[in-house]
DNA sequence: TACCAGGAGAGCG
DNA sequence: CGCTCTCATGGT
């Protein structure tokens, strides 16, 4: 039997919100485009339709609600972005990269949701990801109340249970090697409930060094939950993409070594150098043709 | 068909 | 240390 409710509506004004860049572009997995251009998805286990329109974000929920600050707060809706413009380096590459998103945003995630969707990540594709933690919650997330005539949503499951399952159930969801990993930070943080809310209250290298002692979390995963779920600006994911693109984009004459892209990340980029961390990666997988959002244009990038 | 993917960990010298 | 290999599976 369907759980049927109320349809619950608000409206957040926000200057520029580029909802398709934010949501799609490889921060949070959980989801998905419909054909009429919304966003349906869940936040903190409540399904939730999200509208983009000229100067405002519109947000419908299962009714009834009381309050709103979880959602806005999850998309981050009153961050002065002009604000975090300037706070950014006046050199040509961030300058570009912000003219070709101006609008994408930061979210601030659950960090459960984060930590375990990002142990899923590595050397995935983003499509790829979305995939996994999509069957991961219709299989074994809590379906969310939805207004009538809605499809089912499912929040994303919690750490009991996935500790719960067997490595073979967490493999049927495509995540490989992956799922002992899951398995095992999960049954962690299942065994020390207030762990993850404990991390949020330590300065960021303790933190840091918090997330990496979970099994399958190293310095790149670890820096994008700081960054996406636990709001530390100070957090710099290094990935793949971002070797490559912060090397063709400052360093286009001598391959410039890992510890010297990892020193230049933490001094260029002024104090919300997450943030330009996501705009760069973002703008160098458009580039690339990669992105969702707009129009792609390929450009195959060689870098001999 | 090859190569690669928002990496991490173990095993080596 | 720093390097290499492996891990599982689908996209391009």
């Amino acid at each position: 039997m369907r759980t049927a409710a109320p349809i619950a509506s608000c409206s957040f004004l926000v200057e520029r919100y580029d909802l398709d860049a934010t949501l799609s572009c490889g921060q949070a997995f959980n989801w998905e485009k419909q054909p009429d251009g919304t966003w349906t998805g869940t936040v903190s286990g409540r399904w939730v339709r999200l509208r983009s329109a000229p100067g405002s974000v519109a947000a419908e929920t299962a009714g009834p609600v009381a309050e709103w600050a979880w959602l806005e707060h999850y998309l981050q809706a009153r961050v002065d972005l002009a604000a975090v413009h300037a706070s950014f380096p006046a050199d040509e590459p961030m300058r570009a990269a912000v003219a070709g998103c101006p609008g994408l945003r930061l979210l601030r995630q659950e960090p459960w949701e984060c930590l375990a969707s990002f142990i899923l990540s590595s050397t995935k594709q983003i499509v790829q990801i979305r995939r996994i933690v999509r069957l991961l919650c219709e299989r074994y997330g809590a379906p969310a109340p939805v207004p009538s005539g809605e499809a089912p949503g499912f929040g994303f499951p919690g750490p009991s249970v996935l500790a719960g399952l067997a490595e073979a159930d967490l493999r049927a969801c495509q995540m490989g090697f992956r799922a002992r990993y899951l398995r095992e930070t999960a049954l962690a943080v299942e065994a020390d409930a207030g762990l993850l809310d404990r991390i949020a209250l330590l300065p960021t290298p303790e933190a840091r060094a918090a997330l990496t002692a979970f099994p399958g979390v190293g310095p790149k995963i670890a820096d994008c939950v700081l960054l996406f779920a636990y709001g530390r600006q100070d957090a710099f994911p290094l990935d793949v993409w971002m070797i490559r693109a912060l090397g063709d984009l400052y360093f286009p004459k001598r391959r410039a070594p890992l510890d010297r892209l990892r020193r230049f990340a933490a001094t260029h980029f002024g104090p919300n150098a997450g943030f330009a961390q996501q705009y760069i990666f973002h703008h160098a997988r458009r580039l690339a043709g990669r992105a969702d959002s707009g129009a792609a244009a390929p450009t195959p990038r060689t870098t001999p």
